[in-house]
DNA sequence: TATACTATGTGCTTGTGATAACAAGAGCAA
DNA sequence: TTGCTCTTGTTATCACAAGCACATAGTATA
């Protein structure tokens, strides 16, 4: 049976297996690999067969039961959910050490495009990286509306992030990745993220200590 | 009444929380404030006063009922857990952009200290990027065992990862966090985890996608 | 000392995601 | 067509985390 194209709701521990299946798809379609199996992208991803079929229901069915999933058409039909089709579009606030690593590591790999960067520093601004120009932060609104950018790395000092934000979402930008993890104010429709190394460092050392306490 | 120090089981989303809330402590703490309540975390961070007295019985009992949680006694207290009552000493493996963005981000900021870093490339070995030496691949066994770090951070091209991490769990390292979103084999008694940006990037599109279409 | 007040700590309910077990569908062969 | 095999898609169960709501215990005040 046909079902609507999209399930309720969809939760995000698959949206973001769904990143990492990609990943997958892209590494056995470059081997040359044309048919796989649940179990294939289980291994590969280290998670059970029976969670990548349920992730991949809540969208559809995907598959010929018997024989498996057509990788091509798998790939496409995922690429078809985020409505791109190609590169992802998004803009990075702060050319630092980090942001540049950023820019250069989406030059390098995946689907993520940095197609606009800002800094406040004059000697960044109007030089390239990559094919990714560097703008003053007083034409964040500018830029952003000018190619419907919808969502922002944001790479600068905790004490700046909060008014950057700010411009941000007044710019229209629907989706924040914070390099810091500091509180943002945003509004209920814009998404945040955080992603922190040294956090993510941190909790690992709880994690080790909490082992042998128990 | 007095319970024993820990739990049998803490759920890994308080110990992510604990972090966060070690930062908004410390914040607290800077400007000056003793006493706090439960309620003044929870909004701070973003989350249910509830969460917050949940999470922190989990180690035990150390707000006073009807006046709140005093700041330091609780920050040290939480350390403590860590068995650190000082920097968290980690290594990093990798010293490109990304990774001296992160040693220049550990000296700046927070618990972590990153006390060795590894690279390959001769121009780097023996060079030093703020209190952090600059080590061959070669030496990662000894030095980690020298200075018997048990996490480490991995910031080096896929393809060259597992290599390193057979290296990594041989000299000791128990708990690995890669810059990229491979599958990575270790024995089970050494925790991954896994920080990449362009991974949350797309993460943040899928989200966005699946909102309208609903 | 008694009483009112305040914020903690914690059972208990509710909701959500993970897992396993199973039913259903597709291909193939006789 | 019938039966067999294989793998999907789904259902039912289990485990766990979130949040409520209240009993508890400490503080302040008279």
């Amino acid at each position: 049976m046909m079902k609507n194209y999209f399930k309720s709701v969809i939760p995000e521990t698959t949206l973001r297996r769904m990143v990492y299946y990609t990943r997958c798809l892209n590494s056995f379609k470059n081997e040359g690999v044309k048919l796989i199996q649940s179990e294939d992208i289980a291994k590969k991803c280290g998670v059970k067969s029976s969670v990548v079929r349920k992730d991949l229901s809540y969208f559809g069915e995907f598959g010929v039961r018997g024989k498996g999933y057509d990788v091509e058409s798998l790939l496409s039909t995922i690429n078809g959910i985020t409505n791109t089709f190609g590169k992802m579009n998004a803009a990075l606030i702060g050319v630092g050490k980090l942001g540049s690593a950023i820019i250069k590591h989406s030059t390098e790999n995946f689907n993520v495009k940095i197609i606009a960067a800002f800094d406040k520093d004059k000697k960044k601004i109007n030089k390239e990286i990559g094919e990714t120009k560097v703008y003053s932060v007083k034409d964040i609104e500018n830029i952003i509306k000018k190619y419907k950018i919808k969502i922002a790395i944001i790479a600068i000092p905790p004490s700046d992030v909060q008014e950057i934000v700010d411009i941000l979402v007044k710019a229209g930008i629907k989706a924040i990745l914070s390099l810091a993890l500091i509180p943002l104010n945003v509004p209920d429709d814009v998404e945040v993220s955080f992603v922190d190394v040294l956090s993510e460092v941190e909790f690992l050392f709880y994690k080790l200590s909490l082992r042998r306490n128990i």
